[in-house]
DNA sequence: CGGGACCTTGATTTGCCTCAAACATAGTGG
DNA sequence: CCACTATGTTTGAGGCAAATCAAGGTCCCG
């Protein structure tokens, strides 16, 4: 192969395409499921270019609530918790952000909350001025996100009815089979049985999240290491040995 | 004007428009808030045409839960209930959808909630499979989608915040407060001070939209009356005579 | 090994739910 | 026109699930 000067720059297809990214975005993990991979290699190459990829350690802000909505972020790596405040210090948990979610996406030009690592995170920070002149270049980007924005829609619709309906446990139940489902679905696993899931969160943000106390989460974990539902691996880990009967306690939700 | 053969054919800027429009959607007056009115004249028109309008009686259905995601809705007047099911019967009130509304922009195939109009409603039709050729034509409509998704988006977080977090007299005060405000803004009031408020929807619809019992609304209801909080003109229609002391009660929600 | 953050468990209180019944209101048919 | 029913709303009394109050335990990190 006189013509290749070095190694892979060519995919299998034979069109050039890694050598022209930008180097953040070569081995990207989200690259797929993201808003950059919504238009081709060509989209992908503009917006790695629009980007910037940021680090944050734990603890650290993304952004905050009340903020200018000024950028769109993808998350690559981590875990990110969104949480709404009211004025007098009570805090409402919307949801965490894992790889592939996207932040910012607001309407209007305050955030209406705020977002915090977890966990060490990865994002991909575009301004909102220049996504739009990448928008109208490349509009299967724009319906990307419209579908990522109405998949959290329904995620968000699906958590109200776990609020406003359901009992501590069933909220627990809940929760936990939510995570090992997406847990499972990101390893390749057919059943959610027996994969060992992470929680990263604790368990002051679990229960902000479920709308209960710390203390009624901790005794609801208790219940079901009891009765075998879960089965704990420490305080941020653990196991689900029949994924039918938890969902039973959860209550279903279709 | 000799080159004038009826009224009104061309407008202020001497460019015709109304003339091509479907009759259906001359005087519509969601237009500019809607998809449809995101992408000039040449849009409505085609958009118009796509469409169907559809009239329906109180408790008639727009959809159900579970049924195929065919068509996009556009409510053009009326309210409708947006509702989700548990399979043991427990019901949570996702929304109540006015005039501008979307509703059916699910990403995925099946639909997550049902729709059923509280009032007699007009509605506005169109089947995916032509939105998204429209969409194609006229990207504006599908940024003008996404604008209204991710504002139902906030409302749908604003409300895990209500149902996480506030108690039963929070919730109530804040939905009250809501539907004033929106009624003010939509008659074009300063403020929501007394205005006179519909509240079409049953006591049991407000208690499966904010977690609670009919009971207990019923009660709250009775109390804010007593305390002047509210000033009830028969059981579906009141005033606020003092929004900033309903506020209060309301526990804010930024 | 001390200090702090987080988690678990126990005892008690309470806000809302449950159960129960009376009261409106509207529609129906005699 | 007035029983009669169906549907929805209000009010009352008592119970319970989860909150609150209060220790104690565990883990991590300096």
């Amino acid at each position: 192969m006189h013509w290749s000067n070095g190694p892979a720059h060519r995919d299998r297809d034979g069109r050039r395409d890694e050598l022209e990214l930008p180097s953040h975005c070569a081995g990207c993990p989200v690259r797929e499921a993201g808003i950059c991979g919504a238009a081709g290699v060509d989209g992908t190459r503009h917006f790695g270019h629009a980007a910037r990829g940021l680090n944050l350690g734990a603890r650290e802000s993304v952004f905050a609530q009340g903020d200018p909505t000024r950028h769109l972020f993808n998350v690559v790596e981590g875990m990110v918790r969104l949480s709404k405040d009211l004025p007098d210090g009570r805090e409402q948990v919307l949801g965490f952000a894992t790889p592939g979610s996207v932040l910012g996406a607001h309407a209007g030009p305050m955030l209406g909350h705020s977002a915090v690592a977890i966990t060490p995170v990865r994002v991909c920070q575009v301004a909102w001025s220049r996504l739009e002149r990448l928008f109208d270049r490349f509009p299967p980007m724009e319906r990307r996100l419209r579908e990522i924005v109405s998949a959290d829609l329904e995620a968000a619709q699906d958590h109200m009815l776990t609020l406003g309906r359901k009992t501590a446990r069933e909220r627990v139940a809940t929760f936990l089979l939510g995570l090992a489902r997406k847990e499972a679905a990101s390893a390749g696993a057919p059943d959610a049985g027996e994969v060992p899931v992470p929680l990263p969160m604790s368990r002051a943000d679990i229960a902000a999240h479920l709308g209960l106390r710390i203390e009624t989460v901790s005794r609801t974990f208790s219940e079901f290491s009891r009765k075998g539902l879960i089965r704990p691996c420490g305080p941020h880990r653990f196991r689900v040995p029949d994924t039918r009967r938890l969902a039973g306690v959860a209550g279903g939700d279709a």
